[in-house]
DNA sequence: GACTGTCAAGACCGT
DNA sequence: ACGGTCTTGACAGTC
């Protein structure tokens, strides 16, 4: 049985119920150290609230934005921020901790470690060095994890992947900070699948995270299973070191098509909301599986209200005996 | 106040 | 070689 005990449900970045009182970025052209502290105080703000709401509504599962910090790995910005902001940030850490708030990160596509850009590779370090002082200046353990694609093909996917696998062999343990014991791959929805993950995984030892949409919208699975490969990634985590494995979903959009009668999915879109049925399907096929669940839906909190509703309700006996 | 173009960054695809 | 698209929110400028 999953055990609703430890499973976390959560979402990511922001909080549509949460007001902000101040941008939460600006563009580069008015880079300025005043400029870049001010926001970075309020974003500490906001996600201080943030996670307060999640803790009293018991979403334990929360995705830092990777904009908490505007620029901070552009050459513009030459402010130690991790110095400025060290004890706001520890005092987050330790509020993540006392609650046992399980975290994650994902920078955006721009991190692509098997480029064969040398520029592209440099730049992407640079995004991971400065998610993993977040997380490290926190003082979060090892279970924080950092998510990323594996990257592009460039009309060779052996290769792409064989230099992916020797970037990170290589050349990330020489890089200061956590951040090859924080890194995870992530399956996408049309290069890289659960397969070519669990390929890397077997010459990396890199954690997997499942990405159920993903992985329904890779290649013309007309039938799709979810249990097998969740069942696969589980074991790429050491539960003592890594955590509990960590799972994105979200709902397919379906939308019918004016040449055909069948419904169709389109690839690619979420829908607005949970659809509680279909997620009621995923849990039955997971059943037994124990993992955090990050839930991609426009509505944010909202859904993953309306997801933890429903696996308490499901799991009522559990709960009160618990 | 509403609307719209634009934003640091990459890869891929069709033309 | 080049522009559009992916995806996406929110800033910033315009009316």
């Amino acid at each position: 049985m999953t055990n609703p005990a430890t499973m976390k449900i959560g979402y990511p970045c922001i909080n549509s119920s949460i007001s902000r009182n101040a941008p939460s970025t600006f563009k580069l052209a008015s880079y300025s150290e005043s400029k870049l502290v001010k926001t970075v105080k309020n974003n500490l703000i906001y996600l201080k609230n943030l996670l307060r709401y999640n803790v009293k509504n018991n979403l334990l599962f929360f995705r830092i934005s990777s904009d908490l910090v505007p620029f901070a790995s552009h050459p513009v910005c030459k402010f130690p921020w991790y110095i400025f902001f060290q004890a706001e940030l520890e005092q987050i850490g330790d509020y993540i901790k006392k609650h046992d708030i399980r975290i994650s990160m994902h920078p955006d596509q721009f991190v692509v470690l098997n480029s064969p850009n040398e520029m592209i590779v440099q730049n992407s370090f640079n995004e991971l060095i400065y998610h993993c002082k977040i997380l490290d200046t926190m003082r979060l353990d090892e279970t924080a994890k950092v998510q990323i694609h594996v990257g592009g093909v460039y009309g060779n996917k052996l290769e792409a992947i064989g230099r992916f696998i020797k970037t990170y062999n290589k050349s990330l343990k020489l890089l200061e900070g956590s951040i090859k014991s924080r890194l995870v791959i992530e399956n996408d929805d049309h290069l890289y699948s659960i397969k070519d993950c669990l390929c890397i995984h077997q010459q990396t030892g890199i954690p997997i995270v499942f990405d159920s949409f993903h992985h329904e919208c890779f290649g013309d699975n007309t039938e799709v299973l979810i249990r097998d490969p969740l069942n696969m990634i589980i074991f790429t985590w050491k539960k003592n070191k890594d955590g509990l494995p960590m799972v994105d979903y979200s709902s397919q959009d379906i939308v019918t098509t004016s040449n055909n009668s069948h419904l169709l999915f389109r690839k690619g879109k979420h829908t607005a909301t949970i659809d509680l049925i279909s997620f009621k399907k995923f849990l039955k096929q997971t059943e037994g599986l124990d993992f955090d669940i990050m839930l991609e839906i426009k509505d944010k909190e909202k859904s993953a209200l309306k997801a933890l509703d429903l696996v308490r309700k499901k799991y009522r006996h559990f709960v009160s005996a618990g």
